[in-house]
DNA sequence: AAACCGGTCAACCGCTAGCTC
DNA sequence: TGAGCTAGCGGTTGACCGGTT
């Protein structure tokens, strides 16, 4: 049988938070660490649901929360992650350290989306839900850790056989990476320090990766995106001297000059890079660092990325490799 | 000065996946 | 094995605040 339930919601105080109340939560968790929220108000002396003791101290009271307004940067972030994740708020959140997916959902609603909807003029990115799983609907529900644990255990077979076949020039690419992470910063917006605590999509359970219910399908069945940005929508948001978008033929969306480009090198499915991923290269195809370009109308085929060598061309180090193994990851398991 | 209005954001609500017993 | 609980997620609500009439 189960345990006893998780709070008696008599009797206990809603709304907002006293300054007192806040000093008892940040002095308790200070002492006590996270987690055990179920027990937590009652030994710290908190007329309070648990859940509401972990909602503030997530949102509010963490030590590492950057408070203040969302930068430019940030805000260029939120956008070009929300195009490819849709309302995703905590894996954006992994991305943008010091801000909480309530923050970033709250400047999404109030600022971005109206902006968004503004710009808008039709059906940009081509996202056939239909197709997708659970035809595309999702509601909360934490991320699947068997999933997590399984990849993993996949990617670190795949790395061992891989790694007997790995060319001399890939390995030399590999082990300058390394050295070069060691001297210099990291100044690629999605190497975040959050964001390797929690990997983009790696713990994305086969639901979860679908996008949310109300961010990407409409109540009449048609196939409209309203999270799709143009062209001519994210030129104007990301502002002058911002990367040039191109929308492709099939609709997708493609970040054509930002950021380092990640060539995509060997076995590539059905559905995978080539041909749907920014620009062809022979039996490599050009993928955008943020993951832009991808074409998720084709997410139902696997793709087998983990028999890929992934090479970040300019010196690209292995950190970046391993941020792009987890979108990859992510996207394998939509 | 007061009423109204719209924007912002903290907090709540309902749901789900995973875990425990 | 399955009922029930926990943790975590996204959507929604409503209090608060500043600007306008």
């Amino acid at each position: 049988m189960g345990r006893a339930p998780c709070c008696e919601k008599v009797g206990l105080k809603k709304g907002r938070w006293t300054k007192e109340e806040d000093e008892i939560l940040a002095r308790y968790i200070k002492e006590h660490g996270e987690g055990s929220w179920r027990s937590l108000p009652k030994n710290a002396g908190l007329l309070r649901c648990g859940k509401s003791c972990r909602l503030r101290w997530i949102n509010y009271l963490r030590a590492d929360l950057k408070r203040g307004n969302i930068s430019e940067e940030e805000e260029e972030m939120i956008i070009k992650l929300h195009a490819t994740l849709g309302n995703r708020w905590s894996l954006i959140a992994g991305h943008l350290p010091g801000r909480t997916d309530n923050e970033i959902k709250n400047y999404w609603n109030s600022h971005l989306s109206r902006r968004a909807a503004d710009f808008r003029d039709g059906v940009v990115v081509n996202v056939d839900l239909s197709k997708l799983p659970g035809g595309g609907k999702r509601r909360g529900g934490r991320a699947s850790r068997g999933v997590m644990t399984a990849a993993k255990e996949k990617v670190k077979e795949k790395e061992k056989e891989k790694g007997k076949r790995k060319s001399k020039v890939a390995e030399a690419e590999h082990q300058k990476d390394e050295e070069q992470q060691l001297k210099e910063d990291d100044d690629m917006a999605l190497s975040t320090p959050s964001s390797h605590s929690q990997p983009c999509g790696a713990a994305q359970s086969e639901e979860q990766a679908q996008g949310s219910a109300s961010g990407l399908t409409s109540d009449d069945g048609h196939d409209e995106d309203p999270l799709a940005l143009s062209e001519e929508m994210m030129s104007a948001l990301l502002g002058p001297g911002s990367p040039k978008l191109e929308v492709g033929p099939d609709g997708s969306c493609m970040d054509s000059d930002s950021g380092p480009s990640v060539v995509v090198d060997g076995e590539s499915g059905p559905g995978g890079p080539t041909g749907d991923v920014g620009q062809e290269l022979g039996d490599k195809a050009i993928m955008d660092w943020d993951l832009m370009g991808l074409d998720i109308s084709t997410a139902g085929d696997m793709w087998d990325y983990a028999d890929m060598d992934v090479v970040v061309p300019g010196g690209g180090h292995h950190q970046q490799q391993q941020e792009l193994m987890s979108d990859l990851f992510f996207l394998d398991n939509m």
